[in-house]
DNA sequence: CTTGAATTGTCACAATTGTTACATTTGAAG
DNA sequence: CTTCAAATGTAACAATTGTGACAATTCAAG
């Protein structure tokens, strides 16, 4: 079922009637891809916009020898390589694969630039997306620049703690993991370590900061 | 020494002469700091773009107890936080501190949408500085999502060599290192165990890829 | 062809993290 | 208030990576 233009975060906030307007005026394509084809290979030049408006693809590095490397899921709605339009590097780095019947739209570069000219907001929306990106990007590779696990955690527990000493984990342990690039028990452990040292009283997801001082001085080793 | 505004990335292409004649038509300031003070505090709301045209500053993160954790140095001429002036989030994360004396180009968010309105050029310019920003961050990221230091040294070769299978390291094991976050020796180790299993042969910078398919097998463990 | 600083090779041992497994507790649904 | 799946606590052992140190080699400058 493909969804309503509206709902396309690029054109979000502007009003139905006015995205056939604006189509209307510029060049555009339209494209189905069956499940499994596929849609862009790695090296091909990224200079269109892709709209993914139906359907899943996902992406994977694929090397001389045919094996392929999973990259992420990508679900409708969903802009494909916002940050390749643009950037320095116009080169797909991943084949972009149909995981179920997928459809797009396509627009030229020099249309999109077009587009932003004609609607603001467009503009507005597609500076928003991609440096929404950067920031996503951004945020999680704050965490790899801390040395160890226990600093990752002790970095991210004053964060959400804000200026509260006790608070309740919004993520699971899983999700932790995931965030910082480990095990599942690694975290359970280091909080545990962390709380034998008496920095912090954990107690399943209740999370009491006792020496928010010394924490934050592991956030350096 | 303050730099040309020609040589300030989002005004790249644009001739000095056209940059005057913008900047006349839109609201801007320019603003000095001293030494050691601070540019931006944490918290505060982005809604300006910084242009650092003269020295050097620091992003540090501060917290209640006052201690702060270096984020990164930025040094003219350069564009400040701009995934932060349209993205979803619009809060500084860090405080900004002149390292030297500095000066600055700001300008509201709403004029430099007029000023993208007025000149294609920079609005390009500014895409691009966003999208290769975004493209940065995502191939450093890459390598944070291989499981083990040889996994990510395998894509790495894989990827530095291109269709051939005998070629130099252009950077050195210290910068891989930092690359790949993990410390020196443990990069020519991972070097060593790939060797010694038959996968490659490394003598100084000089690589032989001697089994491609297990190589890549590598990048999946 | 020297020379010396930078880079790389290598080692032993410490520290951290992964893996697997299972018991315990929680929290949402009925 | 039960019940049960999901999440968490915890343990033992394996594997990986960090640390610090020093020797060997490279490479660029003279």
């Amino acid at each position: 079922m493909e969804i309503k233009l509206s709902e396309i975060p690029l054109f979000k906030n502007v009003q139905e009637s006015d995205i056939q307007m604006l189509l209307s005026g510029i060049v555009f394509q339209r494209k189905t891809y069956a499940e499994g084809s596929m849609v862009v290979s790695q090296g091909d030049e990224c200079n269109r916009l892709l709209l993914l408006v139906e359907g899943t693809v996902k992406g994977e590095m694929i090397s001389p020898a045919g094996k392929s490397l999973k990259i992420e899921d990508m679900q409708a709605p969903y802009a494909l390589a916002t940050a390749f339009l643009f950037g320095k590097s116009s080169i797909f780095p991943v084949n972009i694969i149909a995981v179920t019947e997928v459809s797009f739209i396509i627009i030229q570069r020099q249309e999109v630039i077009r587009l932003f000219q004609k609607s603001e907001q467009i503009l507005l929306n597609y500076l928003s997306i991609i440096s929404s990106r950067a920031q996503f990007l951004s945020e999680k590779l704050r965490f790899h620049s801390f040395k160890s696990l226990k600093a990752k955690i002790a970095f991210y527990l004053i964060k959400e703690a804000g200026k509260d000493n006790s608070f309740r984990l919004l993520q699971s342990q899983n999700e932790l993991a995931e965030l910082f690039g480990v095990a599942r028990p690694s975290v359970g452990r280091a909080f545990l370590v962390l709380q034998e040292e008496g920095l912090i009283d954990i107690r399943y997801r209740q999370v009491e900061i006792l020496d928010r001082k010394r924490l934050i001085e592991y956030c350096n080793e």
